[in-house]
DNA sequence: CCGACAACCTGACGGC
DNA sequence: TGCCGTCAGGTTGTCG
């Protein structure tokens, strides 16, 4: 599930039942995910009490009166359960509360990670390093994407993908906002005029804040023992519907490539000819 | 600098 | 029922 809404929907989820919280157990259950876990992490964390929980482009922070922050990505298939009723084989990292209340981060693909950071260095976090700006910020603008495509003859949908930038989009919502903005996916970027550079920081906006939506209308299932997550899948517009048809009644097509599945509708988001 | 591609790892699903 | 191939929301490194 894990592009930006996913997570910002997770961390909204976490808040409640660790803000505030001191943490009476930390407990890894594996040495790594995608990288090593911090070796320390536990007793760095165990006995400290959250202040604060935030998100950064698809990463999870969890900060620390002691000055620590646990950063969680949770690559392809991780989740934070609540209060589970049992513990799987998946379940990778355990954290008791005060308040005894249990939360396990389960990940069975194992793309996500863990790291732990001093507070202050956050910004040192590698990762973060030559983020982009966030989409739902101040600094995701048409002068910010002209910038980033100018002179660009990569097709603008991998750019997009570019965490460098924008931070937090993933191949969903790619494919949701150039279909909103009307911009084949294959297009070359520079090519792209201002004007409907507009539309898709407008579009990217949009959809995210569509998604976080429906995540957060969904959360009270989020501590549901089943855990099944319905999300919005059902409001996607073309993400996983090939063959099906575009609003326009056109069929949605998908197409392979960098080996991520674009999917679109040549009718709603016209390849752009030279000559008219 | 750029783009294509593989690798990381497990589970779900469709076809036979 | 079961085996096999294919595919999956991300990131990172290599190769040409």
């Amino acid at each position: 599930m894990p592009e930006l809404p996913e997570v910002e929907t997770t961390v909204r989820g976490l808040r409640p039942v660790l803000e505030g919280q001191r943490l009476t157990a930390v407990e890894p259950r594996r040495p790594d995910l995608r990288r090593p876990i911090p070796p320390d992490l536990r007793r760095r964390l165990t006995g400290a009490t959250v202040t604060t929980l935030s998100r950064r482009a698809k990463y999870g922070l969890i900060e620390t009166d002691r000055g620590d922050t646990l950063i969680f990505h949770l690559g392809m298939s991780g989740r934070w359960r609540i209060d589970p009723e049992d513990i799987g084989k998946h379940d990778h990292l355990l954290i008791d509360t005060a308040a005894g209340r249990r939360l396990a981060l389960a990940d069975p693909r194992r793309f996500g990670s863990l790291d732990l950071m001093a507070t202050a260095a956050v910004g040192a976090f590698p990762p973060f390093v030559a983020l982009g700006p966030e989409p739902l910020g101040p600094h995701f603008t048409a002068a910010h994407l002209a910038r980033a495509f100018e002179g660009r003859a990569a097709p603008v949908k991998p750019l997009l993908l570019d965490q460098r930038i924008v931070a937090g989009l993933g191949n969903i919502y790619v494919c949701e906002a150039l279909h909103m903005a009307r911009i084949d996916p294959a297009r070359p970027a520079g090519t792209i005029p201002r004007a409907r550079l507009a539309k898709l920081v407008e579009a990217v906006r949009t959809v995210l804040e569509a998604a976080i939506a429906a995540g957060g209308s969904t959360l009270r299932d989020y501590a549901r023992p089943d855990g099944e997550l319905g999300y919005f899948s059902k409001q996607f517009l073309v993400y996983g519907r090939e063959g099906e048809a575009c609003a326009c009644g056109a069929p949605v097509l998908r197409r392979v490539d960098g080996g991520r599945s674009t999917f679109y509708c040549a009718r709603c988001q016209p390849p752009k000819r030279r000559v008219a």
